[in-house]
DNA sequence: CGCTCATTTGATTAACATCAAAACCAGTGG
DNA sequence: CCACTGGTTTTGATGTTAATCAAATGAGCG
């Protein structure tokens, strides 16, 4: 089967081993998007809240938070330059999304979005495929977390860093986020997290640094992480 | 900000409290389907293949599937009638699909469904629509996996299936998928999810019979299950 | 420097997995 | 009807992993 040449074009952009975005089904709304700042820890939108708005990354790192009663706190996914905050939901939003560096970005509003894709064949199927794209990770991040041992979590996790968000074409991995924000997202806690990265530093797998992670041998890092599912 | 009401019908069919689904936006594709059967355990699709069909389960059970190399299993979802499969990915399948029951299927061609929704904008609102629900979906199993205990997984495993399928709106909960199905789908070994069913039991929370779970305390059940992200 | 907060390391505990065996159940054939 | 078989489910005993508790180290900042 042959997809239409935009389809096809759409669904690479995830594929892509470097961050590498082609312009998108989304500029038809440019002239309806004005620039907003969010400092470090400050929410962008609220569980519950109406999905008014909808939000393009222009700089920065955000996370999209569940929390439960008694503070127990999940980390479904981290956000980089050129994502889409706030399409996924339809009425109201299911998380909380906060900024994790400080961050710029693009805001519009979802009237005219929803609007706009109802008339707009290719833009209604850049959402779609944006959604697939998120989609597709919450289930690798499904296979993680049910069935991958700690120090296979964070392998993977390092190896889905640098390849969702490597500016340089080298082996440091920046981590903007907390060491608390990694155990939320990989269902462990801060001192496993800790103990694990010790781990493989100690193996001569990584290198730990103030401002991330140096992988020192990603095949073996590959090795660790299970493959496929990686 | 109020949405179309194409928009807020279709939202609302999972958030319903039993299965009920309104006629949808796929009628417009019932020329182009067959129906097919596929016996239990066998496969609907595999991994890695090209996506050329999807199918609308009409009677039966589905799940879908991803393995590790080294036989580690995850569930991803389970899947009931009205559900879509072999929509939620572009190019070829993420996961595997297979029947937990025998299944009744109507099978339609993607590169059609593609088309029409190309030059229908109700049904491409309507497969961003189920994508969005398989999304919400799995961040739910996220926040499970990654920070809800052993029974407080089954208590919300239990309410799901609840929620999802239940065909009488009486207190038994039918449960057609093995436990392997359930330990596979929750992170947890076959025998931790027996030994916490049994503890409802003992509590007189449930009562476990063959054909499924009788919840004779849905309070109970939804306080151990933690409530919002239930 | 002295404060605070984040990270790292160590000691202990709890939760769940693993290993092993018994009970149960659905078919099958006498 | 019963006995036999293969699989699944349940229960029990033990082991392992990661969480928790606690303290030390390190980094950023007025």
């Amino acid at each position: 089967m042959q997809l239409s040449t935009q389809e096809a074009t759409s669904a690479g952009i995830f594929s892509a081993s470097k961050r590498h975005r082609a312009p998108d089904a989304f500029d038809v709304l440019e002239q309806f998007g004005c620039n907003v700042v969010v400092r470090r820890t400050h929410e962008i939108y609220l569980h519950d809240e109406p999905t008014e708005f909808c939000w393009k990354i222009i700089t920065g790192c955000a996370r999209t938070v569940q929390l439960m009663e008694d503070g127990r706190r999940q980390v479904s996914e981290f956000h980089w330059p050129g994502d889409l905050l706030g399409m996924d939901d339809l009425e109201t939003y299911y998380s909380d999304a906060e900024a994790v560096t400080d961050i710029t970005l693009r805001r519009y509003p979802r009237r005219v979005v929803e609007a706009q894709a109802n008339n707009h064949a290719p833009l209604a199927l850049w959402l779609r495929t944006m959604t697939l794209a998120h989609l597709r990770c919450a289930r690798r991040q499904i296979a993680l977390l049910g069935r991958k041992t700690a120090v296979e979590k964070i392998a993977s996790f390092l190896l889905e860093m640098d390849r969702r968000f490597a500016p340089v074409d080298g082996r440091l991995v920046e981590l903007p986020m907390s060491r608390m924000d990694i155990a939320d997202y990989l269902g462990l806690s801060i001192e496993t997290v800790c103990r694990n990265l010790t781990h493989l530093q100690r193996e001569g797998t990584v290198a730990i640094l103030r401002s991330g992670v140096e992988l020192r041998n990603r095949d073996a890092l590959l090795e660790i992480a299970c493959g496929t599912w990686s």
